[in-house]
DNA sequence: TTCATGGCGTGACTC
DNA sequence: TTTCGCACGCCATGAA
């Protein structure tokens, strides 16, 4: 339900390198960057790729191999059968069923999480980045935000108008600053503008009245006063809707750019189910939560799986297919096993000559460095490695694909994609090979751009080394008598822990340059201590004298937290319940509404428990970090409430 | 006149 | 047997 013309309001957000942002999580926090990733972004991009056998497929393929080459750690979110009931025309599923089994099968070959969201995965991410399962969602779209989602990424795409389409850059919308900007919105705000001027499919939003004037009556402050309403007090509401009215009409308090006399504000406006569709969304419950937060991050990629799984779905057979297979999987996969030299290295400490030949296990050697725009100029490494070494993976058992048993390396230079320069098939002449830069063999050297600071991670004497070499150059080349003796100040590290933290250091102070040079303001905010939402902590009880929606910090103070108090509710609850207008019920029961909003199928019960019951709060201000006692007992609390939905 | 809304058509991708 | 998004540019329309 992307709001039309909200990027004229909010702006374009930070156009940031993909590159750069999981960099700087790296240093920052000495660990990669972990997202949620709505899985429909896919949905309709992926449909225009073009060749070859399933091309759909394989662009979320090429996709994760990129995620892969970032270190990135994703979770990738699938929409589940519980969408509102106003959105019922749709239904996801059938149609792309296969593919999406597909897509998951591969997500997971990938050694990457892929989850089932209850209702819209929209959603769903928003609650793992609110209680800090990743750090940011990567969606379609901004309406995550008013799912309570403080970093949303959309725009996965290229950047600049140089030739390449290669997507490098995403937008970034940080809540915190989308509220303090010339917008103002903040969550309410983004709530009340998607309630005025509501869509294809929201009904009962106001017609003529667009982003415009919803955005100047959020700025007014009428998102938030109506988020703050007791719910079921219908007088409250009236008042409300009463002075909004009025302030459209007369404008009388300056709000708005002219006055409004011509709208005609429907009867039932605004829709408090569609309110309660943003602010108590269908989403997991806290035990799935915590079983997400105990899930590692660190599963390991299956090739062989994946090798098959590009045979059987790419076409990418025999061994021209594994060849293409190891090419395209290499270089990523060597910063997979980069990042992984940081942790999983045994404690034990080596000598100089160990780390050195594990080192050249991986690398052969550093050619140059760049900063490149395609990655904001985060400071790169070109790595020189051994295709095959790297994925280990024994390409020569697989059959050729024609006749010809040459088991030479010639033969497999006719690679599928590089017709254009097969003028030179059949020159044996290995100056060929390196004049034609497309002619491949996965057992020759291939070169990739790593970022440095991975380098310095998964290779950190070689990196010194090479450093080392660039100085003396410079110093020769300026005063070519100056003697080179200067021996190597830093030398090995004596222990793998001792290497990275020299190596991190080292690290913060070489790259503050290029972040001081690029002066980039942003960055995601610390994840650890951020684990949200006080409020699910609420008694079922005190729902119907609460606020719809106060700030978490007021609300978490007053909220005694009594797990022994069942829901009073069971009763109206436990009749069937048709997925019948809830307006209705809304005031006599906020249960009601909420499991009614939770499934459009009377007959999936499993509404019941995915949905979270308790009522309220948005806090659109970043929240104080809970205690971690508050974390157990919100479980023990909400348990019984789960218990009483069913 | 200026401004905002809403309807319509179109593109996205990799090799 | 049901279905599906979003953003952008262009233009007509109507309100103030
Ligand atoms: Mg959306």
């Amino acid at each position: 339900m992307g709001i039309k013309g909200i990027y004229k309001e909010i702006g374009p957000g930070k156009r940031i390198s993909l590159t750069k942002l999981a960099v700087q999580k790296l240093q920052d926090s000495d660990r990669p960057l972990r997202i949620a990733i709505d899985i429909s972004i896919w949905q309709f991009q992926a449909q225009a790729a073009r060749g070859g056998t399933n091309p759909a497929i394989r662009t979320l393929f090429y996709r994760l191999l990129r995620i892969l080459s970032l270190a990135i750690q994703p979770i990738f979110v699938f929409d589940g059968p519980n969408k509102p009931t106003f959105k019922r025309n749709k239904r996801s599923g059938r149609g792309d069923g296969v593919a999406t089994a597909m897509a998951k099968r591969l997500i997971r070959l990938f050694g990457f999480q892929a989850h089932d969201a209850p209702g819209e995965a929209e959603a769903e991410c928003a609650l793992l980045q609110q209680n800090g399962i990743v750090d940011a969602v990567l969606s379609e779209d901004v309406d995550t935000i008013m799912f309570g989602c403080t970093q949303t990424l959309r725009n996965w795409s290229s950047e600049g108008t140089k030739g390449s389409k290669t997507p490098t850059h995403i937008s970034m919308y940080d809540s915190r600053d989308l509220s303090q900007g010339a917008s103002g919105l903040d969550r309410e705000g983004m709530v009340l503008v998607a309630l005025m001027s509501g869509g294809d499919y929201l009904p009962e939003g106001i017609p003529g009245a667009g982003v415009k004037v919803a955005c100047e009556a959020a700025r007014a402050g009428f998102g938030k006063s109506l988020c703050q309403l007791k719910r079921s007090d219908t007088s409250e509401l009236a008042s409300w809707k009463e002075r909004l009215v009025y302030e459209l009409r007369n404008n009388e308090s300056g709000f708005f750019r002219t006055r409004h006399k011509a709208l005609t504000i429907p009867d039932d406006f605004p829709n408090m189910e569609i309110l309660r569709y943003y602010t108590h969304p269908v989403v997991s419950p806290v035990t799935t939560l915590d079983r997400l937060r105990q899930q590692t991050w660190d599963r390991p990629i299956d090739i062989q799986g994946l090798r098959e799984f590009a045979r059987e779905t790419f076409d990418w057979s025999y061994r021209i297919g594994a060849i293409k297979f190891i090419r395209v999987l290499a270089p990523c996969l060597l910063v997979r096993k980069l990042v992984q030299r940081n942790t999983a290295e045994s404690n034990a400490p080596k000598d100089g000559n160990a780390i050195e030949n594990e080192e050249s296990e991986l690398v052969k050697s550093i050619t140059s460095r760049r900063a490149h725009f395609s990655t904001d100029a985060t400071p790169e490494l070109r790595l020189s490695f051994i295709p095959t070494s790297i994925v280990g993976y024994d390409f020569q058992e697989e059959p050729d694909e024609v006749i010809d048993f040459g088991r030479d390396g010639l033969a497999l230079n006719s690679d599928d994609e590089i017709e254009d320069l097969v003028e030179e098939v059949g020159d044996a002449d290995p100056a060929a090979k390196s004049r034609a830069k497309k002619l491949f063999s996965p057992t020759d050297a291939d070169l990739s751009w790593v970022p440095e600071i991975i380098a310095r991670i998964g290779i950190p004497s070689m990196v010194a080394d090479w450093e080392e070499a660039q100085r003396a150059k410079t110093i020769a080349r300026s005063k070519p008598k100056a003697s080179k003796q200067k021996a190597k100040t830093g030398g090995t590290a004596s222990s793998s822990l001792d290497k990275f933290v020299r190596v991190t250091k080292n690290n913060v102070s070489q790259t503050t340059a290029t972040e001081k040079a690029t002066s980039s303001p942003t960055r995601l905010e610390p994840p650890r201590v951020r684990a949200r939402t006080p409020l699910d902590a609420i008694p079922s009880s005190s729902q119907t004298s609460r606020p719809l929606l106060s700030s978490g910090l007021s609300s978490q103070k007053s909220q005694p937290l009594k797990p022994s108090k069942p829901p009073t509710t069971k009763p109206s609850r436990s009749k069937r319940n048709p997925p019948g207008p809830p307006a209705a019920d809304a005031n006599v029961n906020p249960w009601t509404i909420a499991s009614s909003q939770g499934s459009p199928r009377v007959t999936k019960h499993k509404s019941s428990s995915t949905k979270a019951p308790e009522p309220i709060l948005i806090s659109s201000s970043p929240p104080s970090s809970p205690p971690k006692g508050v974390r157990s007992s919100k479980k023990a609390v909400v348990d019984p409430a789960k218990a009483s939905g069913r």
